[in-house]
RNA sequence: GGCCCGGUGGUCAAGAGGCCUAAGACACCGCCCUUUCACGGCGGUAACACGGGUUCGAAUCCCGUCCGGGUCACCA
């Protein structure tokens, strides 16, 4: 036995199968020509980021345009960071997007697929076993370093001028013998496994990203650490071996993993795998002061996509947001492909962008007003009902109480060929009609400047007489013209723009006036619809209070 | 600080040396249409960070400056 492999066995006892084991376990998958294998790999923090979203949908787009594989792994390898239940959130998230994975972890405990398990600290034996045959080669070596001595070397780095880190004369444990390692361990002292790591601070390594192409870095000297005092791999070890073993083609992650690349790089080789092709998204930022910061969970509550779940935003208009950010050619591809799934779009990692995008509530709002616009009431309804049975169970008791009433209020000037384009998302439902709920609605009689209040007393007076019950659109309207000119307004509105100090006002302010007693807005659906709805006795009392308002 | 990556209107972006007097979308503003409110149509404001090269010609290639972001852990 070699001094190596003597030092394999002292450190790591208990592992007796090879790599070759896992090899012939986990072999190439049988894969279509060009099929690309892509996996979202988050820590359980019980929450959905956005940017993990973003990331997981490339993934996604990514394996289904080539046939592929789109694995879902979690990486719960910090053990400090640990909370109770950190999957399900995640799991939830991606599913309330319609963003499934084919393969790894499907629920608390659960996984399918036969490159697992899916679940880092669940695979601790593989992570171990291949340290184990990088010590028996000497790649790999204890070190007890302390934190205390690490800092100490740090200090002592900068005082010197020099790279900080654990690598070349700094590196104390590089050479440490089979004997004194034997004896450290053997009198309790912890230690952990360190990458022996070949570069040369002058020389250069080399990658071609996906999304960014060419990138030329120095070679990485640090001796990183592979495996914790506990035995666990960090992410660079764990995240070389399993994209190894599940046979990933492309790893798709944040831009904050370039750094770390050479490190990956010499990992990779060390362990005779093939390099997968690297793909560094740009994070989703959030303006702040002028500039731009990553979104984060703390300050931005949108961070999470809970958020957008709970406000009742259409799932597949997040995603749509998120694919003009992914690839800005998706809208021009929407527009021609109106109602194709978004699974049919072409996907193109190279053509992300390579700075990070602003979010852009105005345009999620933009696309998510265009996509509700044009679903029949009954399906608005029915999301809708959805979404308050479990985000606002007031509102739901409402719309479930008289159906049919429900769904002509949501059908208001909805079926024409270009319907309003007014609600983004469920929550703004009850605010937007809150007219017919009692229970939501505030009276608030405020006129717009240009209209007096003799005037709106004069113009309510008068339609109150005429009103009836039974009118139909053009009757009703007829009568809202016939009062125009008594009052001193005209019904056509261009000859108020032609002569406009002829005339108070037009047809226009004469609704306006009307509009604003019935439904306290000055922007509504078709009034003479809302009225028919409200019914006589309401119309009739809120014109009244209108009046006696006014009046005060 | 070292090393990386970026920088086109307020935002997202097209752009691969001449087709750029720089597209489109969101936002904002205006006009038109109109049977109110909308929808729609048309139009407008607004950008190649700066300075040097290379070239007949630069948003595009090179260098420098500035600015922004990332990273330098037994965190991912």
């Amino acid at each position: 036995m070699t001094k190596s492999e003597k030092m394999a066995e002292l450190l790591l006892p208990n592992i007796d199968k090879t790599p070759d084991y896992y090899e012939n376990l986990y072999p190439e998958r049988n894969l279509p020509e060009g099929a690309r294998v892509t996996r979202f790999a988050p820590s359980p923090t019980g929450y959905l980021h956005l940017g993990g979203l973003f990331g997981a949908t490339a993934d996604m787009l990514t394996a289904k345009g080539t046939k592929g594989v789109f694995i879902l792994r979690i990486e719960d390898t910090d053990k400090k960071r640990e909370i109770e239940d950190g999957v399900t959130g995640i799991i939830e998230g991606l599913e309330a997007f319609g963003v499934i994975p084919n393969e790894g972890v499907t629920g608390l405990g659960t996984e399918k697929g036969a490159y697992g398990p899916y679940t880092q600290s669940k695979r601790k034996d593989i992570y171990q076993c291949f340290a184990k045959e990088l010590i028996k080669k000497g790649l790999a070596y204890p070190c007890f370093c302390s934190a205390e001595k690490l800092d100490e070397i740090r200090s002592e780095q900068e005082k010197a001028g020099v790279n900080k880190g654990y690598y070349g004369e700094w590196a104390c444990c590089r050479n440490i013998t089979v004997e004194e390692a034997e004896k450290r361990i053997a009198a309790g002292e912890q230690f952990v496994v360190r990458f022996r790591s070949p570069g040369v601070e002058t020389n250069k390594c080399y990658f071609e990203d996906v999304i960014r192409g060419k990138i030329e870095m120095q070679e990485n000297t640090q001796d990183v650490v592979i495996l914790k005092t506990d035995g666990i791999p960090t992410y660079h070890f764990a995240h070389a071996i399993d994209d190894h073993l599940m046979r990933t083609t492309h790893v798709i992650r944040g831009d904050e993993w370039i750094a770390s690349v050479p490190i990956h790089l010499q990992l990779f080789k060390a362990c005779g795998f093939k390099i997968p092709k690297f793909a560094h998204t740009a994070a989703v930022m959030k303006e702040e002061n002028g500039g731009k910061r990553k979104l984060s969970k703390r300050k931005d509550p949108e961070a999470a996509v809970s958020y957008f779940v709970e406000k009742g935003y259409p799932a597949e208009c997040v995603i749509e947001y998120l694919l003009t950010l992914l690839n800005s050619n998706f809208e021009d591809w929407r527009r021609t492909n109106k109602d194709a799934s978004i699974d049919s779009f072409p996907y193109n990692l190279k053509k992300m962008s390579v700075s990070g995008a602003l979010f852009d509530m105005n345009k999620l709002n933009d696309i998510s007003k265009n996509k509700i616009a044009f679903m029949s009431a009954d399906e608005v309804y029915s999301r809708a009902c959805e979404w308050a049975k479990t985000y606002d169970g007031d509102f739901y008791a409402k719309l479930t109480e008289n159906e049919a009433k429900q769904k002509a209020i949501i059908n208001l000037d909805r079926e024409g060929k270009n319907p309003r384009k007014d609600i983004a998302k469920w929550d703004e439902l009850k605010n937007y009609f809150s007219y017919f709920y009692p229970e939501y609605y505030e009276e608030n009689f405020t006129l717009p400047e240009h209209i007096g209040k003799e005037d709106a007393i004069a113009i309510l007076k008068a339609y109150s007489a005429v009103y009836s019950p039974e009118d139909q659109k053009d009757e009703w309207f007829s009568k809202i013209k016939d009062l125009c000119e008594p009052l001193g307004f005209t019904p056509n509105v261009k000859e108020f723009k032609q002569n406009p100090d002829a005339f108070k006002g037009h047809v226009g302010d004469v609704s306006t006036v009307i509009r604003i007693a019935i439904t306290s807005r000055t922007n509504t659906p078709d009034l003479c619809a809302i009225m028919g709805i409200l019914g006589k006795d309401e119309v009739l009392s809120r014109i009244e209070r209108a009046i006696k308002f006014y009046e005060n």
